[in-house]
DNA sequence: TTGCATTTCAAACATTTGTATGAAACTATC
DNA sequence: GATAGTTTCATACAAATGTTTGAAATGCAA
């Protein structure tokens, strides 16, 4: 056991230089700087900088999955095992949207970092990534309760457009202040939950009129 | 003037293994050797390797942004002035979509380079990307001709989530496949296109139904 | 205290990286 | 064909980076 509190020190140090200035320019230098700990530290606590990396990561993504488990759960207790579209839907991409948007100076240095995942994701992450499907298999299953009767390609592609929609918002969301001039209100995390969830509810009903009509009169335009 | 045979030969070869592996462990070294040029050559030729990666994203970028144009122009011209939401919606997500996803193996480099370009942001790049904004407004600008009436706050969030929908589609179009084991075709390019452009526009209409109602119905959940 | 394991530390290592240099090769103009 | 401008080349430079090392310090149990 002993003391990891260097451990930890280094964690914290890490997560607060990466959300303040992305993966690209944080060396070991200068995280064991801010963390006031010898420069072997790292690679003796962690084995490497990318190992490091990976934990940080590891940690902030159990913790985003257990909060949409939790609200997902929350919903379908409610409603006795079949929770509605938008509650699934809320559960989903609420965590996200509610960490890491709303006003800058309020955001929690872990949110600022899942931010910068998504902004500039970096091979040791990429790499874990991978193990989300499952996770997000247990949302297509309650999407499945919620919606019987729906093909499951709708509700793959509407899962799909949920998670586009809460992640652009969070990575872009200056982009979009700037294109409206102010005008969309990144801070106001709730009113752009729903905004999401309503869209991408929208999304599965609309997907299965659209795959009734003939494949004809959909395609074609002006090319 | 003179022989820029080996500037091309560069671009070329900077491009193919930007694509293939990367900005992340791509070095000068190995562009070099990939274009049989000299080390000192992409030095004397751009400036930099920052100046390399800008000039190849600007190129592809201006490319986009005038198939995005010339398709909102014919759509406008057909409509006498004003084209169909759809149509607008389409020229924003069409290129991008017809680039970058279809069968893997028939994509050009210049679309394979994009969407590295998408899923990992370096730093030239960024501070490039901020003049994208002047090129939306004039996608903003034929929305609110196309739907006359509508506030522009909806217009602004209908064209960031067409954007979401389609950058992530390209983005992320493995895990899509994977998630739902095949069943979403990600290479019926023109399905998909016509499938967010759909979700798009209904998010426009959906917006201003949302927005007349009392605020206190929307939001609250479970929590 | 003694002894053993864990942890810290300063220093060095070994690469890798983008960039600069200065001479050589080439090209085109007069 | 000499000259001036451009381009290529081998090589060196300088800085940064993650990692390793081996000794010193510390903690802890017997």
């Amino acid at each position: 056991m002993a003391s990891d509190q260097t451990r930890t020190a280094i964690l914290a140090a890490a997560e607060r230089l990466y959300a303040d200035r992305g993966f690209g320019d944080v060396t070991l230098r200068d995280i064991v700087a801010e963390a006031n700990v010898n420069l072997a530290a790292v690679n003796y606590h962690f084995g490497s900088k990318d190992e490091l990396i990976a934990e940080l990561f590891v940690t902030r993504s159990i913790q985003l999955n257990r909060e949409r488990l939790r609200l997902l759960q929350a919903a379908e207790e409610a409603g006795d095992g079949r929770a509605s579209i938008d509650a699934v839907l809320r559960a989903l991409v609420g965590p996200t949207l509610r960490g890491c948007l709303g006003p800058e100076n309020q955001r929690s240095t872990a949110a600022r970092f899942m931010i910068r995942v998504s902004i500039e994701s970096v091979p040791p992450i990429r790499r874990i990534r991978n193990r989300e499907i499952d996770h997000l298999r247990k949302f297509i299953a309650a999407m499945r309760r919620s919606l019987p009767g729906h093909s499951d390609v709708e509700l793959y592609w509407g899962l799909h457009f949920a998670l586009a929609m809460a992640q652009q918002t969070v990575r872009d969301s200056e982009r979009l202040t700037k294109l409206s001039e102010g005008k969309c209100d990144v801070d106001d995390v709730e009113g752009i939950i729903e905004r999401v969830v309503s869209v991408a509810a929208m999304a599965l009903t609309v997907g299965d009129a659209r795959s009734k009509l003939p494949p004809r009169v959909l395609a074609r335009d002006a090319r």
